[in-house]
DNA sequence: ATAAGGTACTATGTTTTGCAAGGTACTGTA
DNA sequence: TACAGTACCTTGCAAAACATAGTACCTTAT
């Protein structure tokens, strides 16, 4: 029962990075190596054993497609892209992530203002 | 393997509760049922078997005391309230928290300009 | 006194997911 | 053939949210 801040580092980021996946394909087609190096841009470091599961759960919900590349450098590549299902998904995940970013920004801001005064 | 908004939705809650119930406690001494109501005031549903658990593991953290209140229309009480260690601890938490707020948004937002014309 | 109903706290089992670790397979070079 | 690099995949573990059920205390009514 580990309470330190790498541990809610980690449980902050669940949920967080299926809406990012879906984001960063959602502007043009991405194989995972690409999404990772976009992702550490934005310091949303994620692991290769995060990531492969992830994909393939988008993409066996139909949210996600891809195609085979050869590559010149290494092994043929999987490119996703989003299905329509995928685009509606990734714009409703975008409103849940505002609505909790609202939520989140309302009971902090509030703790500066009460102090309820005791009657005394 | 169900991928819906609603799971996605307690994904994201993730970790994000253990900030929110440390700071709805930093305005002042609360108890359980004071805590998921200010929670639904901000739109943060909780269940009363997730926070119980949550601010057990709080407590044993030493991040959080209680002390025992009577009440005239109930049982007992725990009031809870922050420890030293419990403040530093919220205040770290908040920081990790806008880092990811800025992770994502950054994630989000260039997804609009990003279209790589490929060179041709 | 006892029963009923409400309030408050606790415990158990399931599910999901991030991560570490390890594995497979294709490519080019020495 | 051996190797290094790239890319993809799988397995097992741990943490936490939730549903559900249960315990304990208090007040009120019969």
């Amino acid at each position: 029962m580990n309470l330190n801040l790498e541990n809610s580092k980690t449980q902050m980021r669940r949920g967080i990075l299926e809406l990012c996946a879906l984001s960063i394909i959602a502007r043009g087609e991405m194989y995972p190596s690409d999404i990772i190096e976009e992702m550490k841009r934005s310091d949303l470091l994620v692991m290769e054993g995060t990531l492969y599961p992830l994909l393939t759960r988008l993409k066996n919900a139909g949210l996600l497609t891809y195609r085979w590349e050869e590559s010149k450098t290494g092994p043929p590549r999987k490119y996703y892209a989003l299905t329509p299902e995928g685009e509606l998904f990734k714009n409703e995940l975008q409103l849940t992530w505002q609505e909790l970013v609202n939520a989140v920004n309302s009971v902090n801001s509030s703790s500066t203002t009460q102090n309820i005064p005791s009657h005394e």
